[in-house]
DNA sequence: AGCCAGGGTCTGC
DNA sequence: GCAGACCATGGC
């Protein structure tokens, strides 16, 4: 059976401060990968995307108009001003050399269920194996969109799994957590929409009831699945960056968009050490 | 071989 | 509230 093209190629004019691969590959997403051409290839919101950054311009490879305005628009954050905000952060040194180094990283703006069960996997993991276990289930349990693309389970298949039958995922102890947080999902136990609509507070709270949420994995799923830009998890590479560049607290102009300087800051020290260690 | 990874839970004080 | 053991897995 033949794939019809359901439309051609979009392209626009690449945004101010936008760095696709960076925005990929910086540890927000597990679903992107690259190819050997320099575009990269991925599944968000139930749909296959192929998108190449050139010097000045973006192409949505085979995407409908509708899918492009309805949805890709608002996952990849185009309408906001990263300029102003990068520029924002000129009160601090270190943060601007963050933003120098990786410059044009933005919050994808990632659907709700999709990041809470991602940062579950993510718990006391890396990022490398983080992509391997969701690529294991996705394909063993979601719908196959094309060749070697397949949608994000929802909660409602997740839901009546056994920690047994999760086994293939090779996920570990973070079996049950992640059948917990479907059963609370799909039941409405938890629901997204409620925190969606709560103050950052109270839709944390809600999160912590899931097992395998704690503070960390909470401020993700609210950062990435929810774009709540106060959200600033601290994982072991932004504790580093507390402990080694503001031990006497954080800058000031990153107030009220936190969790993108911290992705910046993120990028930043992952990027250092690895350079280190050579 | 041992340590680390976008942590969290559970127990014991 | 806080420390420590424990949790699966795989790369280095």
């Amino acid at each position: 059976m033949t794939s019809v093209k359901a439309g051609g190629d979009i392209k626009i004019h690449t945004p101010a401060c936008f760095a696709l691969g960076l925005t990929l590959d910086c540890g927000q997403a597990f679903r992107w990968t690259e190819n050997p051409d320099g575009s990269f290839s991925g599944v968000a919101g139930g749909r296959f995307l192929r998108i190449k950054q050139d010097v000045d311009t973006l192409t949505f490879f085979d995407t409908a108009e509708g899918d492009f305005n309805s949805f890709w628009r608002g996952y990849f954050d185009l309408e906001r001003d990263y300029s102003a905000i990068v520029a924002s952060y000129e009160c601090d040194k270190q943060l601007s050399r963050a933003c120098r180094e990786g410059y044009g990283i933005r919050i994808l703006r990632q659907e709700p269920w999709e990041a809470l069960c991602s940062f579950i996997i993510s718990a006391n993991n890396n990022i490398p194996r983080i992509k391997g276990i969701i690529s294991r289930l996705c394909e063993s349990f979601g719908t196959r969109l094309t060749e070697g693309a397949y949608t994000f389970p929802a909660p409602e298949r997740l839901a009546s799994l056994s920690p047994g039958e999760l086994d293939v995922i090779r996920a570990g102890f973070r079996n049950r957590y992640i059948i917990d947080a479907a059963q609370k999902v799909s039941s409405g136990g938890v629901s997204l929409e409620r925190i969606a609509a709560a103050d950052f507070e109270d839709a944390k709270k809600e999160l912590l009831t899931v097992k395998g949420v704690g503070e960390k994995v909470a401020q993700c799923t609210l950062l990435y699945g929810f774009n709540r830009l106060e959200a600033f998890p601290v994982d072991v590479w932004i504790r580093r960056v507390i402990n080694e560049l503001y031990p006497a607290g954080l800058p000031e102009c990153i107030r009220g968009t936190e969790g993108i300087a911290q992705q910046y800051l993120f990028n930043y020290m992952r990027t250092n050490y690895k350079e280190e260690k050579q």
